[in-house]
DNA sequence: TCCTTTCCGTTGTAAAAACAACCGACTTGT
DNA sequence: ACAAGTCGGTTGTTTTTACAACGGAAAGGA
């Protein structure tokens, strides 16, 4: 376990918390450290589950099968990444997907209980990694709420509209970059790659916009 | 303030929190308490919120105007209900949506830092309200990771599917109820009422499902 | 350099959704 | 009992999307 404290340190949970203090809080926190092999599964659909789930070595995918076994990929886990803050509350609904390794993997298992409720013993810092958890998931939320609000409108367009001004917006100038390429804005918007594309391109015949790659500028 | 303090008791974030304490934590957390008339805004789209909105009375509406005006309605907030939750991060970005007052309204804001940082005094169920808090926020996170799973579906048919198939398993029965009428549900699946209706006909006809009013059964 | 892969625009066709409009059943209030 | 409103199904038309397939440009590796 000690060997990943580095790792540890570095992410959002353990933000603003020293190597020791982290070393001292393991125990307190309920940590569990599992290691998988690629293609075995670390959580499944259906589960109930009470821990915070961190990622310290190797890469996850949450996925789900449908009834048809067709299978679709929701997300991906890096190294230092949390998983598992919206099924934690006591009277929560079951996981709703699958979280697979996809590479050899090293996951932390944290007691959500005790994370946010401060031990009676001395650990300075489980108030910090209590609060950083909340800011973590109140952050997730809000990039749900953005996400659902474009994804909801009806045409691509409306879609792409609701991205883009969003994202101009956040970066605050005309000209602007987005994190995506043609098939992962599409992806991300939940539309076909090149009806998307096909719809950027009218958008911008009828002079709504310029793009170059990934540079956008609003008209 | 005092007047309200019945409702509080009553709400997701007092829970389990007599109305003494409750009433000897408003200071604590920083209360304050503020009238909306009908169609007064509340907060607005872009602003930084570091409070937690609860509606002590009245009655609130979630909405977006989009550049060429034209408003959407996201949700809306009855008394007792939390808001502001995903917006309230250090480092988070601005609020995402207007919210008004549909009719005259009471309302609270919390401090999120005195909420969730407890304090020195003897609040003895000041704990008990950040983790209320939290386990909110973490159910709300995986409700939205839910409608995101239905929307982001690419036809009417496959949403229907995978709302149903969920609330099917979540009632564990092969016939459920949906807490929706057509509309609603419509509304909630971003797609269109007619062609939705349309598409649960035809899916009846092919013999996948039986339903009555708001009575589903799956074949 | 050559080969392979990725990225993105384009086209055509088939499928699906949006939209508008209408109807009958049922509820609700007066 | 009547009028008004809500609800859900149906139909027909138009718009939009999905899907499959192709091609050129650019990037990267051997």
């Amino acid at each position: 376990m000690k060997e990943y404290i580095p790792v540890l340190k570095r992410t959002r949970l353990f933000s603003g918390v020293g190597e020791e203090d982290i070393g001292a809080m393991l125990s307190c926190l309920g940590a569990r450290l599992l290691t998988y092999r690629k293609g075995e599964y670390v959580l499944r659909q259906g589960e109930h589950l009470s821990d915070i789930v961190v990622l310290a070595e190797g890469c996850l995918h949450i996925q789900k099968d449908d009834y048809w076994g067709n299978r679709s990929i929701l997300g991906q886990i890096g190294a230092g990444e949390i998983f598992g803050e919206a099924y934690v509350a006591p009277e929560s609904g079951t996981l709703l997907n699958d979280v697979v390794a996809v590479e050899n993997s090293a996951v932390f298992f944290f007691d959500v209980k005790r994370v946010i409720s401060t031990c009676s013993s001395a650990c300075r810092f489980h108030t910090m990694v209590a609060q950083n958890l909340f800011y973590a998931i109140s952050e997730k939320n809000r990039g749900l709420v953005q996400k659902l609000d474009y994804i909801s409108r009806r045409t691509t367009r409306e879609k792409l509209i609701a991205y883009l001004s969003e994202e101009a917006r956040k970066q605050n100038r005309a000209g602007f970059t987005i994190p995506f390429n043609r098939q992962q804005l599409a992806d991300y918007l939940s539309v076909d790659r090149s009806a998307m594309s096909n719809e950027l391109c009218r958008m911008r015949d009828e002079g709504l916009l310029e793009f170059e790659k990934n540079r956008f500028r609003l008209l």
